[in-house]
DNA sequence: TTGTATGCGTTATCAT
DNA sequence: ATGATAACGCATACAA
């Protein structure tokens, strides 16, 4: 059993454990001699520094949390893998928590970090509550706290949190150019939840994207998802019986993609010749499609390195910049001549 | 700034800090009034414990440590989301931590959590140092201090910790019954990292599956990666230079398969009627792959589930029943007839 | 440079 | 059922 404390520690080591402390977490001076002795009698005993207390003492803990929205997206644990290894090159862990896309599970998450104190908070945020449409209990709660926190991929517009996030405009502008340059002209959108501000950018980026190519936008094409696999293959159905006969279709992120290449490769549409599809999120299953899929895409790495560093500006009570990152337009094989219609 | 602690709680409910703490964490007798006042000044002042001082005194924290390999290879997430579940449930948090597939940063969460006082550990074990063969000193000052802990998907079988693993004997025999049926008689096999117990117990059921079908077992079909994607890609490489030219091939996880699958298809190669592929795990790359790729997988929710419950075990001092589940094999497009060859 | 003493926020003990 | 008080393990202010 372990119950060697710096007490312990100290009487082996024949000091007080004042000094044993000063030596074990290497600030105030010490003589080369009781250093010696105390890091011989720590290792010897097999002393393990209870954070609790140390934190406890101190009000630091050397540790964020990180709330994604999905472990199993590939996407969000792209960013985690990112933000963490930033963290750990400054010296903090980070504990990594799942909302599941649930307002309730986050704030559980949120609730457990806050009592135990982390030193801050990098959120992709869920939603407004839905009745309501205010920020959940939990979200105001933090904020009173004074914890330092960021909102990284998601953001909630009306809390003045800063956020690092992604537009898509461009690269939307891109796609959807490349298109019409290929003969299509009903362009259909799988779009994710309306509470999920990424959601609505990509969607707003879509229209903004017809307008540029002087394409009509139809409030009919757009199918709102819920950014997992089954909407999207809910979306993929709704795409085979629509009465435009869309040649094309962007789809909001991947589990949503993946759940409609399911359906269209159950319903035997060729994806490309017959169906041209381009997905958010660059994950391995867009690759190994056949034909591979046209993606747009951000550094995810790049965007959990930049929270991790406004998060380090916020803690230091400095007001980091406001970061937003260029989304890139893969084209590939999902990406063919628009087949002869009788549509418009 | 969050400042308030149980004895403004107290304060404002008007009783002394014990029956305030006696309300808040619910167990011995309290009355309904001073219940009643203390959760009223507690939602009040937003009141949020303090986990740290909590944990000190009571030494317990309701929390355990998962350790995983790779956070990015969905097979280990979908284990983190079913063991966080299955934990939450039992009034748990769960923190997740990446060992990245490397024995340094095992050590590092896993100290970290000691020193945090988790109050169980699930972990996917690293294997042994290379040098001396041994576990890492880590691993044995864990032991040591009596911290309950229970292994999942991979063993360390010299160290007498519970596991919860997986079995592919059966599933492998089937696969490569299958196989020679197909009348593939050269089938190769891309393994994973020697030190990983699941590599070894899949190279062994694959030797012992040949043996079971009459088909020879031969030490040049086998590559050993290391279970990382450019590993495969070493591995597809080797194989389409392999002088007995195998028509089928085994490849021991995801990650390995999605790097061969992609050289294979930067060389042409069609899988399935060229190169019969089989991989471990199953996930959504494996059927977005044109022809969707044969697997062998098993059940992680239940893996999972279960790794909670012998750490429960372990934590109340019993003895977990060591448990085996059993992979499954589903047959899919990318088997097909072995091609006519020159070769044996 | 080192030791003594105190406090971080909470729960357990022992009274009442 | 409740209150006063000590204790959890550590870090720090202060004194020496």
């Amino acid at each position: 059993m372990n119950a060697v404390t710096i007490k312990d520690v100290a009487l082996a080591a024949g000091v007080s454990s004042a000094t044993a402390s000063r030596v074990l977490s290497g600030h105030s001076a010490t003589s080369a001699d009781s250093r010696e002795k105390v890091e011989a009698a720590a290792k010897n005993l097999g002393f393990v520094p209870n954070a609790q207390a140390r934190s406890l003492r101190s009000t630091k803990t050397d540790t964020i949390a990180l709330l994604i929205s999905d472990v199993r997206n590939p996407y969000f644990s792209d960013l985690a893998h990112a933000v963490e290894q930033q963290a750990l090159a400054a010296g903090m862990m980070t504990f990594i928590g799942n909302a599941n896309e649930d307002t309730a599970q986050q704030d559980q998450f949120l609730a457990a970090m806050l009592s135990r104190r982390v030193d801050g908070l990098i959120v992709v945020p869920q939603g407004l509550d839905e009745e309501d449409e205010r920020p959940s209990e939990m979200m105001q709660r933090i904020i009173s706290s004074g914890t330092p926190m960021v909102f990284v991929d998601r953001t909630l517009p009306e809390l003045n949190v800063p956020s690092v996030s992604a537009s898509s405009s461009e690269a939307l502008g891109e796609a959807i150019g490349e298109l019409k340059k290929l003969g299509h002209r009903n362009i259909a959108f799988l779009g994710g939840p309306a509470h999920a501000s990424t959601a609505r950018e990509r969607h707003r980026a879509f229209d903004d994207a017809l307008l540029a190519n002087a394409l009509e936008s139809n409030a009919n094409l757009h199918f709102a998802g819920d950014f997992q696999a089954e909407s999207g293959a809910d979306g993929a159905r709704w795409l085979l019986n629509h009465p435009l006969k869309p040649t094309a279709v962007i789809i909001a992120d991947a589990p949503m993609a993946i759940g409609a290449l399911t359906v269209w490769r159950e319903a035997g549409v060729r994806v490309g010749p017959e169906l041209s599809v381009i997905a958010f999120d660059e994950v391995d299953a867009m690759l190994m499609h056949h034909p591979p899929i046209a993606t747009i895409s951000h550094d995810l790495r790049a965007m959990g390195r930049a929270a991790v560093t406004a998060l380090q500006a916020v803690m230091g009570s400095n007001e980091p910049e406001p970061q937003e990152f260029i989304s890139q337009f893969a084209n590939r094989a999902s990406l063919a001549q628009a087949p002869e219609t009788t549509g418009a």
